[in-house]
DNA sequence: AAAAACAAGTTGCATTTGCAACACTTTTGT
DNA sequence: ACAAAAGTGTTGCAAATGCAACTTGTTTTT
């Protein structure tokens, strides 16, 4: 049925009963297509199984920005991430995603009949867990550069460090990546003409080289 | 022997089995004193009893950064924040502390006898890691503002909140306050006296009232 | 095939912010 | 009890950044 981290290690009827359990459903959206609001009380947990969506938070005087991304095998849903702000945040397909939805609730305290294969489903969600607070911590460690050449840097070697290359494509736009990194698109360009005549970086549309 | 959410539900005599399979130990430790330092290949993973913990970055600059603030029940660890800077960053008591620490593999692959309680352990850590990600995502969301005056309205706002009441007094120094929220103190000391002006807080020392 | 929407790139100017250098008070250590 | 260290509060000035207003090129829509 469903090839996710989530179900790792699992044989497809223990999937099955599992799926029953929590009442997990599967849902596909198109990009820009909302897939969850934040109201306040959402207390659904989704997982992106393909795709990938953002955590937006839209102003009134229009600027947006991106307070989480999420891509494959990323939990999500409002009891991770209980914003204050006066607007509502959403989480929106970046691209065309699939994703998992089920009730925490039933998370949290699963069926009585405990088997075995409930101990491999709750250590593959800590799995995932984890791995959620390793991408949150990368998001407040560029975030906590102080300057827009350090923020850019250290972004750029994060991307690098993934790509396995000193050369690698920016995973979305340079507006996005402007929203990502709270900061301002022109800014943020003007710095990186900066570093490519300080010969940090090689750099033409999406494409960046660390040198 | 440990009072903490890591361990509720669980009896004595369970809390011992789970702390003997994990080769849990607690520590001591006072003020700025180093719990755990992030050099690249700990697997170690600590819980916060009692007392408080900070995740700092020295730079060769003399600044430092707050990385990350831990509390009582706060799961940290290398696992869960591998940062790639050139500076090792440290964990350093904030406040006297207790913390249990224990080995990630224990936690991947518990014992073969596989009890009742490893299901209720394992939810636990689930809830520690869930209330881990909320906290990153509070972190995220000031630091996601754009201006100085927003961010310190948008932390004051979620401390107000969780002191229950328009007035609190701050949990750390203005001087730490400042790399918590990644900006310059003496910029955020002038800035707070703008707000004063302006009529949004008032503020003494650590005492800061909304108004 | 034209029009519209989006993305990248650039620059001047005003504002915000960081830095440095202070004074003063409170806490800590010996 | 005293000295040292840490914390709070302030300000001038320089540098970094945001904002607004453009141009150009590339997709998408009609």
């Amino acid at each position: 049925m469903l090839k996710t981290a989530m179900f790792r290690g699992l044989s497809a009827s223990d999937v099955q009963k599992i799926a029953n359990c929590l009442s997990i459903k599967k849902e596909k959206f198109n990009t820009n297509e909302t897939i969850m609001s934040y109201n306040g009380n959402s207390t659904r947990i989704g997982i992106v199984v393909s795709g990938s969506a953002d955590l937006v938070s839209d102003s009134y005087d229009g600027s947006r920005t991106i307070l989480e991304r999420y891509y494959e095998n990323t939990l999500f849903g409002e009891l991770f991430a209980p914003y204050t702000g006066a607007d509502d945040p959403v989480v929106i397909a970046s691209s065309p995603c699939e994703v998992l939805m089920f009730q925490s609730k039933n998370l949290m305290s699963p069926c009585k009949h405990a088997c075995d294969f409930h101990d491999i489903f709750l250590t593959n969600i800590i799995h995932l867990l984890m791995q959620k607070t390793r991408l949150q911590s990368q998001r407040i460690e560029v975030l906590s550069c102080r300057s827009l050449r350090a923020k850019l840097m250290r972004f750029f070697e994060l991307q690098a460090k993934d790509a396995g290359s000193n050369s690698f494509i920016l995973p979305f736009s340079l507006y996005a990546l402007a929203d990502y990194l709270c900061i301002d698109r022109c800014a943020m360009q003007r710095e990186m003409k900066k570093m490519r005549e300080d010969g940090l970086i090689a750099s033409k549309d999406k494409k960046i080289e660390l040198l």
